[in-house]
DNA sequence: CGTGCAATTGACGTGGCTCAAGTGGTGTGG
DNA sequence: CCACACCACTTGAGCCACGTCAATTGCACG
């Protein structure tokens, strides 16, 4: 409990398994060396343990190295807004640094190991590696991009649509990190689930219900198969015969 | 027609009125100098005008010198869903650094001027000068907060506290820029006010009208004027007793 | 003066929310 | 080992905010 010094010495970015989608990606040797040193590693938190509040001061970027973690913020009624899940490799804390102090909340939503990344040194190493400059902008380009998408689905997208959306990502984001893309477990509740697309969990039941009935998926608890994937993602909007209805 | 070299060479970054809001907010001079001469400066799009369109290689960066324009994507039923307005000393293109290529659509709502930062150029730039650097850092950082906040408005709020909202937040930017915060004009018809906030036309003109009616606002075509901004703020979710209900 | 788009307004339909009840799994304490 | 509490999840019934469809008006432009 009181030991919050690093620990896992042994663990390098240079032996990540998943050091190709994180910060690291295209970085030289040397360079690789320079920024594993700024990064701090500690105990895993846990199911429910929060990372940073909105309004602390931005200390460190976090890099998700195994787990699940969710973002959200608290509105003026203080109800939550799920705003992203975390899978490893997933950096967090971009939004943070206009302000110099962090907008929202990071909670764990499993046991969840993460990496530490003092921000003002890795401010001032990105002045010295083009490399790593080039990656931190990437990826937070590649964040407004995601959010840009999200805004798109929110706001135009039936309920079905947007479940189906979801778990094709979902699924295209393990099979990016070497996992299976057609059976995984969902680290998250219906609620949460629900909330994230805008919805309430009696619809993510339901839906979820009706998409096992027409054999798309099939669902045991948190456990879910993807069966006809193709089905699934001519319902997210990938449509098959798109152009079809006519003047 | 043809004539698609720089005009205007007598407008510098050092004498733009707007030069606090965009990148050269905390340059010193000869930083100042150097930014400047990467940029590029064209003849007014007109209203309909297209500076990119999604799928084009990213070239530059623009920002706003005056004017309006909108962002948007298009899915793949071909629907178009606007991602953002922008106002003079808006960046825009950061969403498309992480691929290379533009990933949406900007079009011009009127006569705007923009400036042209090829983003190449600027990023070896950012290598020279921190304060550049820290500059877009912030400034996408900060787009990334904006779409989170849109983000938790569409997928949690009714439609009265999403185009009060809006108005809220337009007036403030009108603010920000020394334009008056009580009245102004829209550039963008009500229909591009709806498919932003995830509503129809119709929804938005009968909420204008009922706003109207409650003496809120006063509407006359494009030109609104806000007559109670706490009344309007109130609804927007900035609630004047927002822990009353206990339990 | 006609054409066309923006905006308004009314009537109507419905997707998804609300409320409510019930089930199942899991952890805890007796 | 069981009893109980708690929470995630499911399922049904009813309702309402907002979308859809349609008609009308107003305004700008050629």
């Amino acid at each position: 409990m009181a030991n919050d010094k690093s620990v896992s010495n042994h663990i390098h970015c240079q032996n990540c398994g998943i050091n190709q989608l994180c910060l690291p990606y295209t970085l030289d040797d040397s360079s690789l060396t320079k920024l594993d040193s700024i990064i701090e590693r500690k105990r895993p938190y846990q199911r429910g343990d929060v990372l940073f509040r909105a309004g602390d001061p931005l200390i460190s970027l976090y890099a998700v190295r195994s787990g699940c973690l969710k973002s959200y913020m608290l509105n003026d009624s203080g109800e939550m807004q799920i705003t992203a899940f975390h899978l490893p490799g997933d950096l967090i804390g971009f939004s943070s640094i206009a302000e110099n102090s962090y907008q929202g909340y990071t909670e764990a939503l499993e046991t969840s190991m993460v990496c530490e990344i003092p921000y003002d040194n890795l401010e001032s190493l990105s002045g010295q590696l083009p490399t790593l400059r080039r990656q931190i902008l990437r990826l937070m380009s590649d964040e407004i991009n995601t959010d840009k998408r999200m805004l798109s689905l929110v706001t135009s997208r039936s309920a079905e649509e947007r479940l189906a959306t979801f778990l094709i990502e979902l699924s295209a984001r393990f099979r990016k990190r070497g996992l299976s893309s057609r059976e995984f477990r969902l680290s998250m509740t219906r609620a949460e689930i629900g909330n994230y697309l805008g919805l309430t969990v009696e619809t993510v039941s339901r839906l979820l219900g009706k998409f096992q009935k027409e054999s798309l998926i099939k669902v045991d608890g948190r456990f879910v198969s993807l069966l006809n994937v193709d089905a699934i993602s001519s319902i997210a909007g990938i449509l098959p015969i798109p152009c079809q209805q006519q003047a």
